[in-house]
DNA sequence: GGACTTATT
DNA sequence: GTCC
DNA sequence: AATA
């Protein structure tokens, strides 16, 4: 066991303000206002980091402290150590603001020095009172006396878990003869262990005695839902954090407590959890391909003039993938419109029928259906010579001629890939990009592309084949 | 501190 | 977590 | 809130 190492506070005299970051550092903007930042729990590379924010506003943020200095900042429960620092620096406390760093980073946001209010003016804290974020009567902030022997605590426990990781950790550090260190998670520990009821929100700890920067580590991490149970939940289609989260909460940890709890599903979610195991199972290329004959055959009879391109990861040359991509199109602008309710109906149509010699869309699990219903998600069983099926997942997109090539971009990916895009399309060159359309902010019009090719080139991109999206 | 892709339901 |  |  590797113990986090101990900062080293670098007092070196290599700073000096004046030349370190001269191009991203204005002018004190406000020549009334020297802020000094005491790194007392707020460790080193935050107050590094603050202080260079602070100058990049135009704040004059003094690295040593010094007689001129007039705001002094601190974390918000450090009021008696800050008091006495400043003491023992033999400047007290005269005519100078001692504040919480809640009024550092609100003038950080609004670029100027804040109003001093009452909140920003550090709580003068002898035990160690519970620090209010908000008037939220949900999180119950808690108090304790910042000695154990100032306070009452039974054998009673509401956050077990917790103090036993932090004894361990104690118990770690007196074996390896750090009692320093040790005594510390004890204590840490035992505020724990003398609450009224058990931790629900890490707001709830701020302001309390002997809790540093590593127990609250420590708190948070064991707080943590197994990744594999969030993993299994979110993996049911139409699950997301959200709802994984709050089932936890509940109690819900696995797919049959679910099905046991009686929860009430959404369409998606009921389909999901049904199809679980069939969806989890990756599509190979050669499913994808038979997939491809269905709803290509599916497409010409109801339009045959339409052309069906096969999207997502397999136009990328992956071997298997989560699901299908199809990208549907007409040369005709305008004669795509109804396709998608045309086909749809010409596949529920093949319901429960038997006609198809190795495959059979049987079972439509649930439609997406949006403003030009040019979207659609279903989930169908493919016989593999069998007679047995299994859901397949298969994304549909229907686009105009005069769309495609935005349609068939957004929709190869990967999704990074995507993303990367519409960044460098913002960032870089004022446009936004959309798998409908490339605008133009600053000439306030959209740019007509009619291949990937184009698209690339108005963005100043070098072109990158399918098979070379894959970030 | 704040952004981090965009559109759709 | 990285960049601004 | 969830999905592509
Ligand atoms: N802009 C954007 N496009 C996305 C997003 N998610 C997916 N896409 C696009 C790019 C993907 O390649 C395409 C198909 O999505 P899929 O979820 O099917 O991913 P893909 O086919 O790449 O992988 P797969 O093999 O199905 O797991 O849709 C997103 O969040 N934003
Ligand atoms: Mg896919
Ligand atoms: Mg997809």
């Amino acid at each position: 066991m590797v113990p986090l190492k101990r900062r080293k506070v670098a007092n070196s005299g290599t700073l000096n303000a004046g030349t370190h970051n001269s191009a991203a550092t204005q002018p004190n903007k406000f020549p009334q206002v020297i802020l000094f930042l005491l790194e007392r729990k707020m460790g080193a590379s935050r107050r590094a980091f603050l202080s260079q924010l602070g100058r990049r506003k135009g704040f004059q943020v003094e690295e040593l402290f010094s007689k001129n200095v007039t705001h002094v900042i601190c974390e918000s429960n450090t009021a008696q150590e800050a008091r006495m620092w400043l003491e023992a620096q033999g400047a007290g406390q005269a005519g100078r603001h001692l504040l919480d760093v809640s009024w550092y980073t609100e003038s950080m946001r609004d670029g100027h020095p804040v109003e001093i209010l009452d909140r920003h003016k550090l709580q003068q804290t002898p035990g160690g009172t519970v620090h209010l974020l908000m008037n939220d009567s949900e999180v119950t902030p808690f108090s304790v006396p910042g000695y154990a022997c100032q306070r009452r605590c039974t054998l009673e426990n509401h956050n077990a878990v917790l103090t036993d990781a932090l004894s361990l950790l104690a118990e770690n550090a007196e074996l390896s003869d750090e009692d320093g260190r040790g005594v510390a998670f004890r204590r840490a520990a035992a505020v724990l262990k003398a609450l009224p009821s058990a931790v629900t929100n890490m707001s709830q700890l701020t302001g309390l005695p002997c809790l540093g920067g590593h127990s609250l580590r420590v708190i948070k991490v064991s707080g943590w839902v197994s990744f594999a149970v969030l993993q299994v939940l979110t993996g049911i289609f139409g699950v997301g954090s959200k709802t994984a989260d709050r089932w936890i909460r509940e109690g819900i940890h696995n797919l049959q407590q679910l099905r046991d709890s009686g929860q009430t599903l959404n369409r998606a979610q009921q389909a999901g959890l049904e199809h679980y195991d069939d969806i989890k199972q990756p599509v190979s290329l050669a499913e994808a391909e038979a997939i491809r004959g269905i709803v290509g055959r599916a497409v010409a009879s109801v339009s045959p003039e339409a052309q069906i391109v096969l999207t997502g990861g397999f136009r990328r040359g992956k071997l298997t993938g989560h699901d299908v991509d199809f990208l549907i199109t007409h040369p005709e602008e305008g004669s795509e419109v109804g396709l998608m309710p045309k086909l749809v109906s010409w596949l529920e149509s093949r319901v429960s029928c038997h006609l198809q010699n190795v495959l059979l869309i049987c079972d439509v699990i649930f439609l997406l259906m949006f403003a030009l219903f040019c979207r659609f998600s279903l989930c169908c069983f493919i016989d593999k010579q069998t007679r047995r099926w299994r859901a397949v997942r298969v994304d549909l997109v229907v686009s105009p001629i005069s769309q495609f090539a935005f349609a068939l971009l957004g929709w190869t990916g990967s999704k990074l890939f995507e993303r990367e895009l519409r960044r460098w399309a913002g960032h870089e060159k004022g446009m936004s990009l959309s798998s409908h359309a490339l605008y133009d902010n600053k000439q306030g019009r959209y740019i007509r592309a009619s291949s990937e090719e184009e698209i690339f080139a108005h963005l100043g991109l070098e072109f990158i084949p399918p098979n070379e999206r894959n970030a």
